[in-house]
DNA sequence: CGAGTTTGACCAGCGC
DNA sequence: GCGCTGGTCAAACTCG
């Protein structure tokens, strides 16, 4: 097939293959409707080239919470930031730190994150730039630089599953396939155990495109999707029906529920246009809470740039300048 | 007819 | 080693 190709351009795979469940309870534990991002997850979340949005049929849908499992696991509870943001920031500091020179965890990281433990340090080596630590060069054997995930069925036999970095989130919505930009093919669907919903594949329909995801509603609260992404686009995304492209970041923005402090938030794939935010605001009507927006703090008018991430995975066109 | 979905089967990983 | 479960495959089917 055709999805050999490095499939990661940004070269920022870190694999993890440790237990990543979603936390369950912490959704009611959390006062609703509040975002969580970490600066690793936001970081991630545009390697993903994210663009999330909410489908145009359905009223609305609040991001529950957004948690990029890997670093969920390893921080004690990186989930609970109810207004104490602080309280994962060790761990979402440590991972900025590993990432923070690169802005993205593509390079420089060092394995200095005590809040990581080994669980991640082993998995998730800093040094993955180049090649994915995780690798065992038997896997990925097929073909040289082939993508982790081979959609194959040569992978199906004394190959392991490679897992690229996840990230989940919770929605409020009515719709399960939230409209994030991308094109997805459904490709399986499975019935999740202690859960009366079953629970979808999809991956990118870009051939050479290895991301997946994964949608799947809450046991606890039907209302509540959760969807997890898997991979990194290694293309753009083809927009939304209303023209213009819009992260999910500027979409939480314009909700007053992201708050892209300065390297926390700004990433090349998804960097925040301030252009679209006003119409974002009107035609989403993101609601949020009063609580919500006195427990945040307040955006930072300034978003960093970083030149040295957008590299090959932001052609110029798309960085904001 | 091509693209996307459905669905049963198969496989790998993990816990016991 | 065995069984359970999640994840993926791929043929059949549906839809535009």
């Amino acid at each position: 097939m055709e999805d050999k190709e490095g499939a990661d351009p940004g070269g920022t795979e870190f694999t993890s293959d440790s237990s990543w469940s979603l936390p369950s309870g912490p959704v009611d534990s959390v006062s609703d409707g509040v975002n969580y991002f970490f600066d690793r997850e936001s970081s991630i979340l545009s390697e993903f080239g994210w663009n999330l949005h909410p489908v145009d049929h359905q009223s609305h849908h609040d991001i529950e919470r957004f948690a990029e499992l890997d670093r969920a696991e390893s921080c004690s509870r990186p989930l609970d930031l109810a207004g104490n943001f602080s309280a994962s920031q060790s761990c979402a500091a440590s991972a900025a730190a590993a990432g923070s020179g690169g802005g993205g965890g593509s390079s420089s990281g060092t394995a200095s994150n005590p809040g990581l433990s080994a669980d991640v340090s082993t998995s998730n080596n800093p040094s993955v730039s180049s090649s994915s630590s995780e690798d065992p060069p038997e896997k990925s054997t097929g073909s040289g630089g082939k993508p982790p995930e081979i959609p194959s069925k040569a992978r199906k036999k004394g190959q392991k599953r490679i897992r690229q970095p996840r990230f989940a989130f919770m929605t409020k919505s009515e719709v399960d396939h939230l409209e994030d930009g991308y094109r997805w093919r459904k490709y399986g669907q499975k019935a999740v155990k202690n859960s009366p919903f079953p629970r979808s594949y999809y991956r990118c329909t870009n051939s050479k495109c290895t991301v997946k995801k994964r949608v799947e509603r809450s046991s606890d609260d039907p209302a509540i999707v959760i969807t997890t992404y898997e991979g990194q686009h290694c293309h753009h995304s083809v927009g939304f029906p209303r023209g213009g492209l819009i992260s999910h970041e500027a979409a939480a923005f314009a909700a007053g529920q992201f708050t892209p402090t300065v390297s926390q938030f700004y990433y090349p794939g998804v960097q925040l246009n301030r252009e679209i935010l006003p119409s974002i605001t009107q035609s989403q009507q993101v609601p949020i809470s009063a609580a919500e927006s006195r427990s945040l703090p307040e955006p930072t008018p300034q978003l960093p740039t970083d030149e040295g991430l957008l590299g090959d995975m932001v052609p110029p066109g798309m960085r904001n300048r």
